[in-house]
DNA sequence: CCTACCGATCGGTAGG
DNA sequence: CCTACCGATCGGTAGG
């Protein structure tokens, strides 16, 4: 009856070990943010997430107030990871503006599809379950996000190379990115698979006009 | 206790109103397509599905064996109404494959934010509740719907005006237009409203490459 | 289609 | 973080 506890490690520490402090919280974030993808929010009880990293069904509750708050640190976790993730496309200043473009589609792939990467599929699919109170945080972040891609088409427009209306294009694009999320499987039948580099060029070839 | 009364048309109908015949199971379905999509599949209780039609609780169930059964009357429903509309674009034979699509696309976001057209949305957002043992109805219905879609794609990447792969565009393409679930409101900010019209327009935009 | 109801589940809490 | 528990809700049913 007990796949539990994980002793503290460290002296006197209570819950954190030295090596790894306090990642039970992280533990149940990773863990929701799995089962939420799979099963959705509310298919999820607290106590398939509790048992998941080897709690009982209250102990959840220590770490957050609610499981509203708990899907809410799902999805600022993803937000916070895929800006950073994205920031890093951007680094590079003498990229031109397409590669730029191919980069941040390639890196949103990366973002849903990546191993472990559940947080945002959990974000675009349970936008609904989260309360209004927690929406602006997460949209503040999001505003963030959009405001990035905004820019990288806004001059691919102005060279020509984008066909639509750019704040459009925005959304149809990371729409059409975004979707895959439905339909994409890292491992379908071998012979129909497609990896993410050429997902992503795919999508490039389909928005990018070549003057 | 199986519940599958529908009241035959003929002389000695029970329920049905002459005017009306047997449309409290499609009051059901439309009600329910209207909550599914507003609060989700789990958020929505049979008790709310009920009192939204002037029903008693467990009513419903006299009309469908489950809840699980209602949701796949809604996406049925869904396909078979939005088959229809996208045949009808087909009808005619002479229109150039892009003009076609052009169509296709319009027609694609009226199913999907025209008044009461609610069906489409749950499928895509709750096709995780769906039960396997339905499932596979449903997508026969999904795959005859992606055909129509397939061979007019096919055709335009023949002519040289879509440069992806026809496969991976269609699934991006639907992507970038059923995503519009997600953000788009009949009614924003007057300022910013964008109408269906040019919503399709900047959709064909956005992927056909002029020759 | 209604009345009356049940069994199970679930988020959350008290107290340690 | 666990034990023990509660109140509310919910899908579904019996019987008319």
């Amino acid at each position: 009856m007990s796949a539990r506890p994980r002793t503290p490690a460290g002296v006197g520490a209570k819950r954190a070990t030295p090596e790894a402090p306090d990642n039970r919280r992280a533990d149940l974030v990773r863990v929701a943010a799995r089962l939420f993808r799979e099963k959705g929010f509310d298919g999820t009880t607290i106590r398939d997430i509790a048992h998941a990293v080897g709690m009982r069904s209250g102990s959840p509750f220590y770490h957050f107030a609610s499981k509203h708050e708990l899907l809410m640190a799902v999805m600022e976790e993803g937000l916070r990871l895929g800006l950073e993730r994205t920031q890093h496309v951007l680094a590079d200043a003498t990229l031109p503006a397409a590669e730029r473009f191919a980069r941040l589609v390639r890196t949103q792939y990366g973002i849903l599809h990546d191993t472990g990467s559940d947080f945002i599929p959990v974000m675009l699919y349970d936008w609904r379950s989260l309360p209004a109170q927690y929406k602006r945080r997460i949209i503040e972040l999001k505003d963030r996000y959009d405001a990035i891609w905004q820019r990288t088409l806004d001059e691919l427009h102005a060279q020509g190379l984008l066909r639509a209306d750019p704040r459009l294009a925005r959304l149809m694009i990371l729409g059409a990115i975004n979707f895959s999320a439905t339909w994409y499987r890292a491992k379908p039948r071998a012979a129909t698979r497609v990896d993410l580099d050429e997902l992503a060029a795919q999508t490039v070839a389909l928005v990018l006009h070549p003057v």
